[in-house]
RNA sequence: GCCCCCAUCGUCUAGUGGCCUAGGACACCACCCUUUCAAGGUGGCGGCACGGGUUCGAAUCCCGUUGGGGGUGCCA
């Protein structure tokens, strides 16, 4: 590496000390002695052997006598028997430094004062910390945090699991709601069960962490969860802010001034801002493509008697409203005029919610979206007529075929 | 094999000997509200891994068991 140099001399400097010795055996060798000894690992052959410096031969270090305590600001004091860790390699037979002598002797030289790291690295410790000690540093403060888990409970890996911060953003995941979630993992913002809300910006809770209330044990990174998080932040971002973001999803070809007209209605359903074209595809097929129909929508809103009746009524109502009254307002009163003809079942008031079932499906598709008479004012009259014409043939169809 | 870490609702957690009949968040369920969905409101389901101690008293302290994870290279 770029700092060779000073790996090198900080181990010369460990072999001039005494705490590390030359060795010649070959791992086939060490190996071989450890099976006919009945251990593993090297048993400290050379410790005493006064091997000079030579190709070929390793630089190990002569582990001391006794026990490392490592303290540990999430774990407390975490005690090692020297007897457990064998001398192990600092300069392999090449001469080059191994990364365990180099990360030492670079985090010396940047004045390293904390590490924190993942818990995988706990068992290592205990050998920098020797090294640092032998090369009389004082040694850093060591933060210990739990690694996060998948459903399986091992660790997460980049072959195996969504570990890219990246991808998440790319999937319409907020930068703070990402923030907000992973700081809840571990540790539990100061004053969250008062607010009954584990929401809470970053200022704040940068002010209030501290390592040493970090809990021990891994955690489950529950997409569920963050998602939560995510529309929570959704919703709360200014209106423009929000709706360029939401842009940025849409196909180069779509409108932007239509979309920007029922973006507002789709900003507190919203999940993660790549489910935004899929939300309002129904309003940008070309003219004479009509949105695909989803079977269990179209079965639960044809299945009242009224249902067809009632939406050729509308249709008709529809079609004659004055140009000025194409909105959502209107719309909407004149369904409520439609509907105040028929009943859900004999003596039962038919609602709105039950009424615009059958137009939903028959202009989106789906049965879910955003407000229906909102989206109508944006599709416009001609779109909405004549796929509710369509939806009409379609139903007809069907009943001559029972 | 040896070493280290961990163990409270499905998940993330609060809890450091009495305030715990174990609290909250997310998820889930029900009801209310409602223009579907969402949001909001109300309520519900659901947990201290097990066994021994210590103590007047244990989720909390100690020991053990079990389970899970990680480390263990002349890799970085």
């Amino acid at each position: 590496s770029a700092n060779a140099d000073a790996h090198l001399a900080a181990a010369h400097r460990l072999y001039e000390s005494g705490a590390a010795y030359y060795c010649d055996l070959s791992p086939d060798e060490v190996q071989a002695r450890a099976k006919e000894l009945g251990i593993t690992g090297y048993d400290g052959y050379s410790r005493d052997r006064g091997l000079e410096p030579a190709p070929g031969r390793v630089l190990r270090f002569r582990v001391p006598d006794g026990e490392t305590v490592v303290d540990d600001a999430v774990r407390g004091e975490v005690r090692f028997d020297n007897s457990t860790i064998e001398d192990f390699v600092l300069l392999r037979g090449n001469g080059t430094p191994v990364f365990l002598l180099a990360n030492v002797v670079d985090d010396a030289e940047m004045g390293i004062t904390d590490v924190v790291r993942a818990e995988e690295h706990l068992p290592n410790t205990p050998k920098q910390q020797m090294l640092w000690e032998a090369l009389g540093l004082s040694t850093p403060r060591w933060g210990h945090v739990p690694v996060l888990v998948n459903e399986q409970r091992k660790k997460l890996s980049k072959r195996r699991d969504q570990v890219a911060l990246e991808s998440y953003r790319d999937d319409g995941i907020l930068a703070d709601a990402m923030v907000n979630y992973l700081m809840t993992l571990g540790w539990t913002p100061p004053g969250a069960e008062e607010a009954g809300s584990e929401i809470m910006g970053w200022p704040e809770m940068e002010a209030a962490f501290r390592l040493e209330d970090v809990n021990t044990s891994p955690a489950f990174f529950d997409v569920k969860k963050l998602v939560a998080f995510n529309k929570t932040y959704i919703r709360e971002m200014p209106a423009d802010e929000y709706l360029a973001r939401a842009a940025a999803e849409l196909p180069a070809e779509w409108d932007r001034d239509r979309f920007a007209a029922i973006a507002p209605h789709l900003q507190e359903r919203l999940e993660r801002f790549s489910d935004v074209p899929g939300s309002v595809d129904f309003l940008f097929l070309p003219d004479g493509v009509d949105p695909e129909i989803d079977d269990t929508s179209w079965g639960k809103a044809t299945s009242p008697e009224w249902a067809g009746p009632l939406l050729g009524q509308l249709r008709e109502a529809y079609s004659d409203l004055a140009d000025g009254a194409w909105t959502a307002d209107d719309l909407k009163s004149t369904m409520e005029r439609v509907m105040s003809g028929y009943e859900e079942k004999p003596g039962k008031e038919l609602k709105l919610g039950k009424a615009q079932a059958f137009c939903r499906v028959a202009v989106t598709g789906r049965s879910v979206g955003p407000p229906l008479f909102e989206s109508l004012e944006v599709l416009g009259r001609e779109a909405t007529l004549s796929r509710i014409d369509r939806a009409l043939t379609l139903l007809d169809h069907s009943e001559r075929q029972d």
